[in-house]
DNA sequence: AAATAATAGTTGGTTTTGTAACTAACAAGG
DNA sequence: CCTTGTTAGTTACAAAACCAACTATTATTT
């Protein structure tokens, strides 16, 4: 099994971006999902909840670039099991306003940190120089704005 | 819309890379997808026989970290289209050696330029120094050995 | 204001993944 | 050998993702 070609999949950026997302999710994904039974969009939800206190689906869909169903089906879970209340808004009716439920808001501060030191753990390994490049580098790949450039400006899709 | 938590999702390595590696695989599946009506799978895996000639299904998920019924659907279709061969081993008739058929081999030479091209117009982005210190990280989160210490010694799952 | 278009969110049907159980072939121990 | 255990790969069923069509509501046009 000798190389016979001077390709690396193992330098290939989206392969590598595609290994390293997978796992470093794997680890995390074990606390949200054995401890409160949720999947990825669900704590994704919950995490955007929990940040910034009240959002619509909509919002959350382009801030996290997760499609509308998903964000319907993952709002549907967290509302079934009482971590967030909706409430529609009465200017626009076919939106509505979502927030964390007490439980909801108990499950988010476990969660984020667990999700802290779950970062922390993974930061470890670089200089506090190369992580943050590397934040950088990820967000530039991501499509997101600096962190303190606090713009929504998008590609959309 | 404002934040009333410091936690930063934009921050946190397990979202960023996820977000990133979504990004950047979507402009390089419409290559194998459009053209040869590929799934992730199955160009990881015509990848692995162009770049090392001849495999099993088992060296190919160890190596690329792929579960074996991923990879035995991906070979499957791959077979079902003529662009990888199955040959049983004589001396152990469980395991079958693939390769790329001509069809294969063109398809992935054909893929492999635009995956050059593609990470370029990636890594473009960014000094060499920075790239290659991304990829460093890369590989470390993805538990991949160094590109030139070909040894395999992996947490095993 | 009636008709048309656009938007927020949901639902349904298909494809893909995930997980476990399965078959076939080999390996080891009694 | 013949049971028991392992390994390579496949298959089956359930969960999740994908995509398109749908409902309800608001905005725009004529």
């Amino acid at each position: 099994m000798t190389e016979k070609d001077d390709f690396s999949l193992q330098d290939f950026l989206p392969f590598l971006l595609n290994r390293a997302a997978e796992d470093s999710s794997l680890a995390f994904q074990a606390h949200y999902k054995n401890r409160y039974g949720m999947l990825r969009n669900e704590w994704r939800v919950l995490f955007h909840l929990g940040i910034f206190g009240q959002m619509t689906a909509k919002e959350i869909g382009e801030r996290a670039k997760i499609h509308k169903t998903k964000i319907s089906r993952a709002v549907a879970k967290l509302a079934a099991r009482r971590f967030v209340s909706r409430s529609r808004d009465e200017k626009d009716r076919r939106s509505e306003h979502l927030r964390l439920t007490p439980a909801g808001e108990a499950a988010y501060r476990d969660l984020r940190s667990q999700a802290q030191s779950y970062d922390a753990q993974l930061a470890q390994r670089f200089t506090p120089q190369e992580v943050a490049l590397l934040r950088d580098m990820l967000r530039q790949l991501a499509g997101i704005e600096a962190p303190d450039s606090q713009e929504g400006e998008q590609g959309g899709d």
